[in-house]
DNA sequence: CCGTATCCTGCTTGATACTG
DNA sequence: CAGTATCAAGCAGGATACGG
């Protein structure tokens, strides 16, 4: 397997590359994936740092995260049940795709912020054609 | 704005970093960006290259790119109409995290595969206690 | 050629309640 | 504490047909 593929596959829906673009846009996988990059994090704890997520929605993601070898599931068996999740090395491996993801978001989500807003402003003053009456928001572009 | 900010923010789903994410995790979105990475291409050769997606389907993901400042939509008038879509240079920026990621993806897919094959066989066993019988028959479940 | 208009379906997400 | 079971809602994605 090169990395000179030609890009036909990529443009394939079946391309097995699909499953981590989908894991990526996934609710709060990489949530969890961010937050277990810290180390080691428990069930309640993960509930709490990930603004109240139901358990079952919370335990099918770790779930579908498990099953993909990116991250262990660990049960420590006590009179209070204890339950650690952890990154795996393949888990821990994406992490810095992801960051370099994160970072280009940061840095230019402002400015698709401001692209929406022209849009839907432009939107509207083609459906009235008479943009007299004054803007909607306090925000002028530019 | 430093890089240093405290986890907390990533951690909230109102935090509009999660729209990239949404978009990579799109079905298309991701898809047509990476075509349009090599130049400016046609509504309808963009649906013969992205394996026949319906022109529904195909708008709205090009709506929301364009929305989003990451693709330009310029209409040639024509007799014959033609749209061209081409990404903008915030677009073109997002290219190289979006590689990046692919490439990760390229190199571990296979090692995911495994994992998933691995953790289903686990769970066969778990249920029936007894894995005589051959190999699954590819349909866990009926 | 480049879309829009309808209608439809499955999956994702979630609220709520219950168990070992 | 760490889940599972059940039911319900919303929306992304798509098939099909038609319009500029």
């Amino acid at each position: 397997m090169n990395t000179q593929d030609l890009p036909a596959n990529i443009l394939d829906p079946n391309c097995p590359s699909r499953v981590i673009f989908q894991r990526i846009g996934d609710k709060w996988a990489s949530l969890v994936i961010q937050v277990l990059g810290e180390g080691p994090v428990r069930f309640s704890e993960l509930r709490k740092m990930v603004s109240v997520v139901t358990p079952k929605v919370l335990t099918q993601t770790l779930r579908a995260l498990e099953r993909d070898g990116l991250i262990t599931r660990t049960v420590h068996a006590q009179v209070p049940p204890r339950v650690d999740y952890e990154l795996t090395a393949m888990g821990e491996s994406l992490l810095q795709p992801l960051s370099l993801l994160r970072e280009w978001a940061e840095s230019h989500v402002p400015t698709i912020l401001e692209a929406r807003d022209a849009y839907d402003d432009a939107q509207d003053e083609a459906l009235l054609g008479s943009p007299s009456w004054a803007g909607r928001t306090g925000l002028p572009r530019g």
